[in-house]
DNA sequence: TCCTTATTTCGCCAAATGACGAAATGATAA
DNA sequence: TTATCATTTCGTCATTTGGCGAAATAAGGA
C-alpha cells in the first residue's frame, strides 16, 4: 500500500509527467532535463529523485553526466502497468510535444553550464 | 494534464486508495465508510468529493442517505483505465482485507449517528 | 594539482494537503 | 412545526510539497 501511494504521488505533479514523457523519446541527463522545463537544476534533480524511488526511472552515471532513462517496467508489478498507459496517453497535450521538439534537438554540450 | 494530475492526486492517498476497494464490494454511504477508517465525517466527506472530482466514484442521494458507488468508468478515459487496474492490486493487503470484511458487516442504521 | 562542470544535498519559504470540530444544509421523523 | 440525523462547508492547524539558491560532491580537463 505504501508503495502504491509512492507510485502514485510520483504521478501527481505535471512537471514529473512532464520528464516521463520526455524519456519516452530518449534517455536524458539533469541539465537537459532542466534546459526543457526551465525549472533549476535541484528541482529537478528533486523529481528525479522521487521518480527513481517510485521505480519509474534509473539512472546511470557516465563520466560527468547522469543519464536517466524510463525503467524496463520488469522490476516493479505496479510501474510496468502505469508506463504503458502513460506511453498512450496526452498524445496531442500541446506542453509535451513541445517538450519532446525540444527533447528532439537539444545537446547536452551546449545547454549544460550555460542558461 | 491538469486532469491527469488530478486523477493521480486523488489516488496518491492510502484513505482513498481504502475508499476505492471498500467501494469494489457494494455502494457505501458516508458514515459506513467513516466507521472503517475511523475518521471524522467531514474528513471522508472530503475524501469523497476528491474522488468524485477526479471522476473516481459518483454519488446518489436517497433518501438521507448518500449513496457513493465507482463509477462505470466509461465517462472518463483515464478512470476506465485505472479502476481495472486497481481492482487487481493490493490482493492481499491485510487493511484492505481488513476494510473489507467490515464493509460485508456494517448497517449504516447502527453504525451512523452513534459512533 | 587546481579549476571547471554536472549533480546532489541542505536550508529556507510559500502553497497545498489532510486532519479536526463547529456550524450550515437538507431531508426524514415525530 | 420541531427535532433529529446524514452530509457538507468553513475555519484552523500541523505536515508535506515544490520551488529556489548556496554549499557540498564527484568527475574531467588543464
Amino acid at each position: 500500500m505504501r508503495e502504491l501511494v509512492k507510485i502514485f504521488k510520483a504521478l501527481a505533479d505535471s512537471n514529473r509527467i512532464r520528464i516521463i514523457k520526455m524519456l519516452e523519446i530518449r534517455p536524458l541527463c539533469v541539465c537537459e532535463i532542466t534546459d526543457v522545463l526551465q525549472l533549476s537544476a535541484s528541482t529537478v534533480s528533486k523529481h528525479l529523485s522521487i521518480l527513481r524511488e517510485a521505480g519509474f526511472i534509473s539512472d546511470e552515471k557516465v563520466g560527468k553526466w547522469v543519464n536517466y532513462s524510463l525503467s524496463s517496467g520488469q522490476l516493479n508489478h505496479y510501474v510496468g502497468s502505469l508506463l504503458p498507459l502513460l506511453k498512450n496517453w496526452l498524445p496531442d497535450e500541446a506542453l509535451i510535444l513541445s517538450d519532446r521538439a525540444k527533447v528532439q534537438v537539444v545537446d547536452r554540450n551546449k545547454v549544460c553550464g550555460i542558461g
